[in-house]
DNA sequence: TAGATTGTTAATCGATTAACAATC
DNA sequence: TAGATTGTTAATCGATTAACAATC
């Protein structure tokens, strides 16, 4: 099978989800034009993306139930997989009860925390155990996925431990890049910089605004730059 | 001044993440080949974004405080916006007690709930309110920013509700793509698609390694394509 | 001065869009 | 058949990297 373009990973979630909609609506098909109007993106975009899982048919379009069950396959949503979760503060909390995230196949199996006061606390049928005790969990129940939901000052050392247990993807949601060996994989969910960036293009919008209210003739211009802002805007 | 790049502007907490970090240990320098290892980017690049700051050293680097302050400068970190939360949960609540945010100028006065048992709460200084309640305040109090944290299926109607109350800019928990007029910003932070990444990446990690076991010669050929899955992956 | 490091330009790479042929 | 819609190729756009001149 060929690999898939990083970008096009990131939206199958989101065909996903809008199929999912679909599906409940009572829907049985969905045009790329459709597709692309709810995702804010090229027609041809979604046609291209999605013309690797052979489901779309002529003059109908995709069929939602299928094309659901063939998203799931790519992405191995069905194999379950099993993580550990470090930091069972609001956050890690809030993930232990995201009940969403079975769908997708992410099974949190157990969280840890530095604090033995919240050892032996359930949140979301997930139970807390003590810090010290995550190494060897991890290694001897082969664990390949480690979730860093702690301070920032502490989240490299607890990557650290994680690798060193046999991690082989840290879903890290610390504000701090992590440093880790080369075989692997991070992924950052850097909340700041995600509030940053809506914040920036909202400032953008808004002095441009009032930039236009200033200049009165700059209308026309003004109306063209707004494709920009339009609805969505995923990355 | 002029309009930064969309991929810039999502680094720039990156950099001052860090200038953060090498403020804690004392540093006073930091340059661009450092900068690079820890983000997992090439040195130019780091350059790139930063020689609009201005603050760059020629064989010393880049000053750690004043990059900070010309980083917070440029991203509007100084100009605190109000917004408003809809949605008591455990994301919600991890959201009103996350005071990271606040040294990105984010400050969520309240929060709003459409189970009224919730309503009194107060989580991290937040106060819940009853749901009915959102959208009179949020016009009185001129709130343009709404971050939205309900389950999928009711996400639309609470963006429907903020934009007619006059919200210009929509930070969305929910794992559903909304509709909103086009003068309206969106930015979706969709944990199942960043998680999907993670998890599609490592079984092609899995899957290149065992290759690489059952056919030997592949050895040289499976070394080069790991540049991919070196260290640090943002987005 | 020599060495190190920035800033900037040109080259490359990757992702999106536009156009259109294929087909049901 | 005519019309609608997919799949695919070529063109464009945007972001990153490589190279190097400028400079402290």
């Amino acid at each position: 099978m060929q690999r898939l373009e990083v970008a096009m990973v990131k939206r199958l979630p989101q065909y996903y989800q809008i199929l999912n909609k679909m599906k409940q609506h009572g829907q049985e098909y969905i045009s790329s034009e459709h597709f692309a109007r709810l995702l804010n993106v090229d027609p041809s975009l979604v046609r291209r993306d999605l013309s690797c899982l052979a489901t779309g048919i002529q003059k109908l379009g995709y069929p939602v139930r299928l094309t659901m069950e063939r998203i799931g396959q790519l992405l191995g949503m069905r194999n379950t997989k099993e993580a550990f979760l470090a930091g069972a503060g609001s956050l890690g909390r809030a993930l232990m009860a995201y009940s969403g995230l079975k769908e997708y196949g992410l099974k949190i199996t157990a969280a840890f925390d530095a604090d033995p006061a919240k050892a032996g606390e359930i949140v979301g049928g997930v139970k807390v155990l003590p810090a010290e005790k995550l190494a060897d969990l991890m290694s001897r129940m082969n664990i390949s996925i480690g979730i860093i939901a702690v301070p920032a000052d502490t989240a490299q050392g607890v990557a650290d431990v994680m690798v060193g247990a046999g991690a082989l993807a840290i879903w890290n949601f610390a504000p701090m890049t992590l440093q880790v060996p080369g075989n692997v994989i991070v992924r950052n969910e850097n909340l700041a910089a995600g509030y940053m960036l809506l914040s920036y293009e909202l400032e953008q919008n808004l002095s441009r605004r009032s930039e236009s209210i200033d200049e009165k003739h700059v209308n026309e211009q003004a109306a063209g730059e707004q494709a920009l802002p339009q609805g969505e805007r995923n990355t």
